[in-house]
RNA sequence: GCCUCCUUAGCUCAGCUGGUAGAGCAACUGACUUGUAAUCAGUAGGUCGUUGGUUCGAUCCCGACAGGAGGCUCCA
C-alpha cells in the first residue's frame, strides 16, 4: 500500500473473514520483527510477461489487474528481505530506520476506488524512527480531538442534534445562533458595500423548476422525495439550492446591459439527502444555510466580477485569521464528460475565466480534475479541520449553462437579446461548515467580536451582587455582552467555571472594587490583568472587538 | 449506500465470559459569605438506543432497525 501523509495503508482481501481488533497487536509485532531484519530494498525492472507469471503463480488477482493497465518496460518490483511486490517506488532505503509501528484503524475501501468493485479491508498504520515520536504523535492526535467541533459544540452549547428531528439536521442553540448571526451580519455588510442586493426565496419549489435547471435529472431520485399536494400530480421539492429561484428573480423584468451586473444575495437554507455514511457533525449535513449569491453579468464583466469575489473571500478568510487554505481550481473530468451538462465551448470559456482571474489575482492554485460542479467549473477554497481532513469552504463558480436553460436575457447596446453569464459564489460555503471549521481553528476561543459572551461578572460574595448587577447594566449600555455569576460559590470556583467555558474576560468584584468603583479584570488563559474603571474596560473591549484593525474593502 | 467498531443517568465513564445497575461532575435542598482554575453535606435521577429472538432468566449472546465514530464511495 502507498505511503500517505501520516503513515501508510494496506488493502487486503480477507474473503469472508474480517480483520479483528485483537489481530492488531500480532501484525504490529510481525512488522517490527521484519523491521529488525534491517533489509535494504532492491529495485528490479520486470517485463510485463514475467510480472504476469509471477502474480499468476502467487494467485494475486489484484496485482494482475494493476499490471494489465501498465506498459511493458515500466514495471518494477521492489524487494525488501523476503518480501517482493509490484511497486512504482520509492521504498524506504532500509527497514532499519523503523523502530515503532502502530496500526490505527481498519476501514472498507473499494478496489481502485470504484463503488462497483469489491470492497477490501484497508488497514491504516504509522511508523516512526523512534518510539518517543510515536508517543508524541499519539499525544498530538489526542490534543487535536479536543478541538473537534462536535465535542466543543456540545460543551460550549453551540449546537446539538436530535434523533427525533433527524440525522444531519442541526439544532442551533442560543449561543451558536448568536455567533452565526454575527457572522452573517459581518458578511452581509461586506456584500452591501460590493453592490449585492438581498433577496428571499421559499424553501420549496415546483418540480418543473428543477427539471429546467437539470437538478431533477441529476439528483431527483437520490433527494428528499417530492412533497405532494391535494392537486393530483402536483409535486414540490425541498430547495436543494438557491440558483433556480434566483434565475426566476432575474426574469421578473427585462434587463438592460446597463443594469448588469446584478447581484442577488440570500442566506438560503437548502436540504439535500446526503448519504448516511457521509454525515459528519456540522461539516456535512442534510439541512444547511448557504451564504449564497448569484451574479448575472455580461461576458465582458465576468473576469472583473470574479476577481471581486476572490477579494471578498480573501477578506472573509483574513478577518477570521484563516491562513492555511488551498485555492483549488476544480475542472471537469476529461475522461467522463457525461457527468456534466452544457457544450464544450461554454465549459472552455468558463474554465478560461477562472484560470485567468486567479492568475491576475496572483492566487497560487492547484488544479483538480473531476471536481467541477455538473454545470460549471469552480474555484474552491479548501481548509483543513483539526484532524487534517480537507473541507471546501468558499466557492466561486462560473456558469454558462443555467442562463441557457432558464433562457435568461438582457438587451445589449445593439438592441439585440444577449445571454448573461452567471457566477455562483459562497464565501463561507455554508454557515454550518464554516462555523465547524472556525470552532476547530480557534479551539472554541472565538475572536471578541464573534464570541457569544465577551465577559462574565464574578462577585466575590453575595454582598456584592447588587453592585455587580449595576456593572452589568452599564455593560449593556456600552454594548458589551456580559454574563453574571450570582451563585453562592467561592471566587476560585467561579473563575474555574468561567475558564472552562472559555469566556474571554472575567470581571471580579469585591470589597475593594465596590469601594473604589473599579473592576478587577482577568483574561481567559492568561490570568490577572489588574484593575480598570468601568469606562476603561468598556473602551478596552470596544477596541479589542474590532474585526480588522486596518479594514478596507 | 458500503466496510469495521460503538450506543449504560443531562455530561464523562465503571459494570468481573447471562441472575433486572454504579462513580464523578451537572441538577435540586441546606450549611458556609467566600479575593484569581473545583467548600461541605444531603436529595433526586436509568423499562442499560429501539425492536425481535435464544434462555428458567438478557445491559451482557444472536438478528433487524435507529443514531454515532473512522474510512470508502458521493458531495448541486
Amino acid at each position: 500500500g502507498p505511503a500517505i501523509e501520516n503513515g501508510f495503508y494496506y488493502d487486503v482481501d480477507f474473503g469472508d473473514r474480517s480483520f479483528s481488533a485483537d489481530e492488531f497487536k500480532k501484525v504490529e509485532d510481525k512488522m517490527l520483527e521484519l523491521a529488525r531484519q534491517k533489509s535494504d530494498y532492491v529495485r528490479k525492472s520486470v517485463s510485463k510477461q514475467d510480472a504476469i507469471d509471477y502474480f499468476t503463480k502467487k494467485g494475486d488477482e489484484y496485482k494482475l489487474d494493476l499490471i494489465s493497465g501498465l506498459e511493458d518496460g515500466q514495471i518494477t518490483f521492489y524487494t525488501q528481505g523476503n518480501f517482493t511486490d509490484l511497486c512504482r517506488g520509492p521504498h524506504i532505503p532500509s527497514t532499519a530506520t523503523i523502530k515503532a509501528v502502530k496500526l490505527l484503524s481498519v476501514a472498507g475501501a473499494y478496489w481502485r476506488g470504484d463503488e462497483k468493485n469489491k470492497q477490501l479491508t484497508r488497514i491504516y498504520g504509522i511508523t516512526f524512527p523512534k518510539q518517543s515520536e510515536l508517543t508524541e504523535y499519539l499525544h498530538l492526535l489526542e490534543e487535536a480531538k479536543k478541538r473537534d467541533h462536535r465535542k466543543l459544540g456540545k460543551e460550549l452549547e453551540l449546537f446539538a442534534f436530535s434523533e427525533k428531528v433527524g440525522a444531519g439536521l442541526p439544532l442551533w442553540l442560543p449561543k451558536g445562533a448568536m455567533l452565526r448571526e454575527r457572522l452573517q451580519n459581518f458578511l452581509q455588510k461586506a456584500q452591501l458595500k460590493q453592490g449585492y442586493e438581498p433577496v428571499i426565496t421559499p424553501h420549496i419549489g415546483h418540480k418543473d423548476l428543477y427539471v429546467t435547471s437539470g437538478h431533477y435529472d441529476k439528483y431527483g431520485a437520490d433527494s428528499f422525495q417530492p412533497i405532494k399536494t391535494p392537486q393530483v400530480g402536483e409535486e414540490f421539492f425541498l430547495k436543494p439550492m438557491n440558483c433556480p429561484h434566483h434565475c426566476e428573480i432575474y426574469k421578473t423584468k427585462p434587463r438592460s446591459y446597463r443594469d448588469l451586473p446584478v447581484r442577488f444575495a440570500e442566506f438560503g437554507t437548502v436540504y439535500r439527502y446526503e448519504q448516511s455514511g457521509e454525515l459528519h457533525g456540522l461539516t456535512r449535513v442534510r439541512g444547511f444555510t448557504q451564504d449564497d449569491a448569484h451574479l448575472f453579468c455580461r461576458p465582458d464583466q465576468v473576469k472583473e466580477e470574479f476577481m471581486k469575489v476572490i477579494d471578498l473571500v480573501l477578506h472573509v478568510f483574513k478577518s477570521l485569521d484563516f491562513q492555511n487554505y488551498t485555492a483549488q481550481i476544480s475542472l471537469r473530468d476529461p475522461e467522463n464528460k457525461t457527468k456534466y451538462i452544457g457544450s464544450d465551448e461554454n465549459w472552455e470559456k468558463a474554465e478560461k475565466a477562472i484560470v485567468e482571474a486567479a492568475q491576475e489575482k496572483g492566487l497560487s492554485t492547484v488544479v483538480e480534475l473531476g471536481e467541477a460542479a455538473f454545470y460549471g467549473p469552480k474555484l474552491d477554497f479548501m481548509v483543513k479541520d483539526a484532524l487534517g481532513r480537507k473541507w471546501q469552504l468558499g466557492t466561486i463558480q462560473v456558469d454558462y449553462n443555467l442562463p441557457e436553460r432558464f433562457e435568461l436575457e438582457y438587451t445589449g447596446s445593439d438592441n439585440q437579446k444577449h445571454r448573461p453569464v452567471m457566477i455562483h459564489r459562497a464565501p463561507f460555503g455554508s454557515m454550518e461548515r464554516f462555523v465547524a471549521v472556525l470552532i476547530e481553528h480557534c479551539a472554541g476561543e472565538f475572536p471578541l467580536w464573534l464570541t457569544p459572551e465577551q465577559c462574565i461578572i464574578l462577585p466575590i460574595s453575595e454582598r456584592f451582587n447588587d453592585y455587580a448587577k449595576k456593572v452589568l447594566e452599564s455593560f449593556n449600555y456600552s454594548d458589551i455582552r456580559g454574563l453574571i455569576d450570582l451563585r453562592d460559590e467561592k471566587i476560585g470556583r467561579k473563575i474555574r467555571d468561567a475558564e472552562v467555558k472559555k469566556i474571554p474576560f472575567m470581571v471580579i468584584i469585591g470589597e475593594k472594587e465596590q469601594e473604589s468603583g473599579t473592576l478587577s479584570i482577568r483574561k481567559h488563559g492568561e490570568g490577572d490583568l489588574g484593575s480598570m474603571t468601568v469606562e476603561q474596560f468598556a473602551e478596552f473591549i470596544l477596541q479589542e472587538s474590532k474585526i480588522n484593525k486596518e479594514e478596507k474593502l
